[in-house]
DNA sequence: CACTAAATGCAACTTTGTTGCAAACTATTT
DNA sequence: AAATAGTTTGCAACAAAGTTGCATTTAGTG
């Protein structure tokens, strides 16, 4: 677990620090979304705010993590498949926020239908975020 | 122009004051979608940030505008077309971010297509955001 | 072990959003 | 047209979220 852990992160050209392997740590235990708080939370408060912005912003620069927007304005951040690198994400599933137990899952099988744009629009990247009732809270 | 303004205020029962009438003629004169801070501006820092605040709260649950989260973590609103009433927005267009420009249209003749959730999921709500580049931006 | 570059923590600050309350205003009645 | 009741507004104070500069500490290298 701690090899996968230093590995993610020298695969990135990420130096191995506490911070980074303690974040990258959560992301892997908990297979939904992490918003911003919910780190500083189950850290402990072990860490200064800014090192959480800095080390997700990081992850985000290199790939490991991408954002999901949602309706309340809290940007939440889950891991990237290993296919992701630099910036540019493969971002092509659907997020589910359950309405119950607010967890914000990648529905990686998913795969979103092609959208028909109106005459002149040109798409890049599309974002699809459902929100409901999820498996476990049926 | 006022007159239209002032209309759509009493039918959704609200009291006809200045900041309602300036901040829905913004949006009336806009077709793309407005952040907080854009009214702000706009407005020439003529009412107070509460004031915008809650105007826009107030839009919201009379179903006037909706709002749209977008990647950057900055909501954005949008006027509702006609039938949308008190909270239950028919949200059914998908909304489209220009990378060159910025701006947020809602593209109302582009149904959402159906997503097919995993085994267990029950989605109530949809949220499409496509960015790319939009027809005046090619 | 020593060195360099990067990462961290701290303090201060900016931006964004919220709440309570007195003053001002809207809509209505008289 | 004036009085009244109920909202709405602006102010002040506050809370939360995010950013920046800088000194200290740490990771990775030889």
């Amino acid at each position: 677990m701690d090899k996968q852990i230093s590995h993610i992160l020298k695969r990135n050209e990420l130096s191995v620090t506490g911070s980074r392997k303690k974040i990258l740590e959560l992301f892997l235990a908990n297979n939904g979304a992490l918003a911003h708080g919910d780190i500083e939370k189950k850290t402990g408060e072990k860490f200064d705010r800014v090192t959480v912005y800095r080390t997700l912003q990081s992850f985000l620069d290199k790939g490991i993590i991408h954002s999901i927007p949602t309706a309340d304005n809290s940007i939440r951040y889950a891991l990237c498949k290993d296919d992701c690198s630099k910036g540019h994400h493969h971002d092509n599933h659907i997020h589910f926020v359950c309405v119950s137990c607010g967890n914000t899952i990648c529905l990686d099988e998913v795969h979103i239908p092609p959208v028909e744009l109106p005459e002149g629009f040109r798409g890049q990247q599309i974002e699809v975020v459902v929100s409901g009732k999820c498996k476990d809270c049926k």
